[in-house]
DNA sequence: GCAATGATTTACT
DNA sequence: GTAAATCATTGCC
């Protein structure tokens, strides 16, 4: 069942982010269907520093966020990695969360031709980068609305709140007070949940 | 442990 | 207008 438009619209960008944990994430990319359960998420906001929107800033990359929530922002960082986001709140609110991680649940063959024969089942989606190559997402579907035939979101498992893990953001050490807010959400005891960026 | 790699942004002329 | 710095990571050394 996909997930309604109003889901994605309310103004609780950290709500949601841990309500995402759970649902299912799918795409088909010519033709070809893979789906993953999301068991990461981060949640930003114009408010912080983290955000590459804060205070609002309006940029020609930035804009996507500014639309109404449930559409995709996709961008790329370290010059080859793909990271897929989900905005949220209404438009002229900057806010969205990143995925992560993902529990590969269908497709499971196409990802592993994607992201290299060598790869381990666990290390297909264990990762933001590794994901969007595992489901073959690129920036070509930044700002498409998550409600078409390339990639969507359905409701999957109801995870208690018991099962949820908080903790501190990846790797934004550069927002400095704002990098310590307690807006990462994990699935707890999950094997796909990254662990390797959690060093440093 | 650390190099790769390019879109984006900012800081200039 | 152009150039240089930045980066929400991964995978190979």
């Amino acid at each position: 069942m996909l997930l309604e438009s109003k889901f994605y619209q309310r103004n609780d960008v950290v709500k949601i982010a841990q309500e995402l944990l759970g649902k299912c994430l799918y795409s088909r990319i010519n033709g070809v269907i893979t789906s993953g359960m999301i068991v990461e998420t981060e949640a930003y906001s114009w408010r912080e520093r983290g955000c590459h929107a804060y205070a609002s800033k309006r940029t020609a990359r930035t804009e996507i966020m500014f639309k109404a929530g449930g559409h995709a922002y996709i961008y790329l960082c370290y010059g080859m990695h793909h990271l897929f986001n989900i905005v949220t709140n209404v438009e002229n609110v900057a806010e969205a969360v990143l995925i992560r991680a993902l529990e590969p649940l269908e497709g499971l063959d196409h990802m592993q031709e994607r992201r290299g024969k060598r790869v381990s089942q666990k290390d297909l989606t264990s990762g933001p980068g590794k994901l969007t190559k595992a489901m073959g997402i690129d920036r070509t579907l930044n700002g498409i609305f998550l409600q078409n035939d390339k990639i969507w979101v359905e409701k999957g498992e109801r995870i208690s709140a018991g099962s949820i893990e908080v903790s501190a953001r990846i790797g934004i050490d550069y927002a400095g007070e704002d990098a310590r807010l307690p807006w990462r959400f994990t699935i707890k005891h999950n094997p796909w949940v990254s662990k390797l960026s959690t060093k440093k």
